[in-house]
DNA sequence: TAAACAGTTTAACATTTGTTTAATTGTTGA
DNA sequence: TCAACAATTAAACAAATGTTAAACTGTTTA
């Protein structure tokens, strides 16, 4: 990509080049999406909610791992909005947020996948 | 999303439900993938390079930052396959690897500006 | 070939992050 | 209301990560 653009450095003077940027806000958030996104046993919890919304304890116990850090982990997936709460009685749902979410994840996937 | 499951879980026998898992060396690099992108210095380098490929010294120009600094987050983003090295002559230009990439972040930023 | 420049690597340090265990909060049903 | 269960929180600790400064490698050109 990008193969059309000029490659002219010589020494330190280099031209500046006016890029639209992001504002400060939106790329922070992205990276905490990005970052909540970039470990292994959260993104574990993300793909058993592709098959629907599940309880603290149901993940718990699909995973053999503590309700503590299950839950631990689904706060820090919930504060980067990935996955939303509902309140059932006892229990507590979580599930993907959006099909957003569903799609960047399975973006990063498939890209991965076809790199091997 | 979703809104069709049913959500049955009483006390804590709960009906195990197959999910098609992706092979761990998948999901390892996708966190990889994800954990190199959020961090807020890195994303923005990624942002300078949707221009087109950049030298190190032009980044460190441009970002006001050691060329140490630069050098070592460029790394983690080629070790992620984000970014594409090539030496002209001197300099080393760094790119965005592909448009896949391109679009992620875009979707991602987009995501994030959208839930504001 | 040696000086100058571009980039990388290393080691040390501070900060952040993930896990464990125990205590705490919230909800239901006997 | 209180016992039992579901989930969260807090504190302590180990491991991973980001930054700084200095040493090092690679390339060009005088």
């Amino acid at each position: 990509m990008s193969s059309e653009h000029t490659l002219n450095c010589e020494s330190t003077d280099h031209q500046m080049v006016s890029v639209i940027k992001r504002s400060d806000d939106v790329i922070e958030d992205t990276a905490s999406l990005f970052s909540a996104l970039g470990e292994v046993s959260r993104l574990r919890l993300l793909e058993l909610l592709f098959d629907g919304p599940r309880c603290v304890s149901e993940l718990a116990h699909e995973t053999e791992q503590s309700m503590s850090l299950i839950s631990q982990r689904l706060k820090i997936l919930h504060q980067a909005r990935l996955v939303n709460k509902e309140r059932q009685g006892k229990h507590i749902y979580y599930s993907l947020s959006d099909e957003h979410i569903v799609q960047l994840l399975n973006n990063a996937f498939d890209h991965v996948e076809e790199h091997k």
